[in-house]
DNA sequence: CTCAGTATACCAAGTAGTAGGCAAATACCG
DNA sequence: CGGTATTTGCCTACTACTTGGTATACTGAG
């Protein structure tokens, strides 16, 4: 395989258990087993590597998010499989999805990176406003009023729920924290 | 004022503004205008003081929610007293409460630390249960069923809405989060 | 013969933490 | 009380190490 797609693989899944902080290019480079300064040669700089990443990211899960909007008719389906998207992401309390390992960084990403990040969160944003919507019409979800709102708090609540169950090491906290949204499906 | 007091202020004030990972010995001496060798002198290694943070925090922040108690017998109240209390932590969206700044860190805490913080998690959790248990009595909140599960969605939503307030600097993405929950007062 | 990909060898800056000294406050004791 | 020991709080100066990044040379395939 390529060598370049190699090392996005390996910074991604650093990434999602270490932080982007959490790990160095040395690191990176013991574990693809290259030098570290042939990494520069593919990713000029860790800020390059970063963009990379969260580009990749983003398109590779509005992807998925199309494909459930195309296999799940209904509402309560879109919002189960989500949830079961945010779930599958935290390889048992291990690890995050990568854009909750992202808005968790504290050292200041580049303003590219920053920009990805923002728009995945408006776009996942988005088309979750459009599955509360449509429950308003086939009423697969319990209690929707709001859908914009709705979507907000959904979101939050998902990314909360991977930060608690990572912090305490414990997947069953992201399911306690999710089990409200998932009772909600009729 | 004490020294070692005066630490612990900054000191909480770089973490959640920064993250623990995020700012060094040597910033906080020049904050605090010590030597970067005199803080070990009152905190031997970095990580007790992350430890002197957490329990300090935790010591204040259960004081707050007991006084909230007190004040406040409804279930509609506490609870929006309850959400005030992460909104002001945030100061604008350029800071984190600190408990929501540990969740985050991704350096391995010592044992101690993780510890009091797991407990802070749980203790606050245990306080939203009352909450949502009372309000099944007091009927001051809308579609209250299963205390227990909506206590740590709520807390997960919190979290969750300042990380995304902070991602994106904008403090009203944490206002957007939180509105289902704002809404649910009757 | 070029050039992408890798390597060796380095750098400047920053990290947590240590060693040891020095002055002022405090405690102990005749 | 007076004087001696001890502790407290801070300092300068350092170590040992890691970080992201650079300069430059080698190698092999097209």
């Amino acid at each position: 395989m390529n060598t370049k797609t190699t090392l996005l693989n390996s910074a991604e899944d650093l990434v999602r258990s270490r932080g982007f902080d959490g790990f160095s290019y040395s690191d990176l480079a013991t574990q693809v087993g290259i030098r570290k300064a042939s990494i520069h040669h593919h990713y000029k700089t860790k800020a390059d590597l970063s963009l990379a990443l969260i580009t990749r990211y983003r398109g590779v899960f509005m992807e998925r998010l199309a494909e459930i909007s195309a296999q799940e008719p209904r509402a309560s389906g879109r919002l189960l499989s989500f949830l079961d998207l945010y779930r599958d992401a935290m390889r048992g309390g291990r690890s995050l999805c990568l854009c909750v390992a992202f808005s968790v960084t504290q050292t200041a990403l580049p303003k590219d990176s920053t920009a990805q990040l923002e728009g995945f969160h408006a776009d996942v944003a988005q088309w979750l406003e459009t599955v509360f919507r449509l429950a308003l019409h086939d009423g697969t979800l319990r209690g929707v009023t709001t859908p914009r709102a709705e979507a907000h708090a959904a979101l939050a609540t998902v990314e909360g729920a991977q930060i608690m169950a990572r912090a305490a090491e414990d997947a069953t906290r992201f399911e306690a924290a999710i089990d409200t949204l998932r009772a909600r499906a009729i």
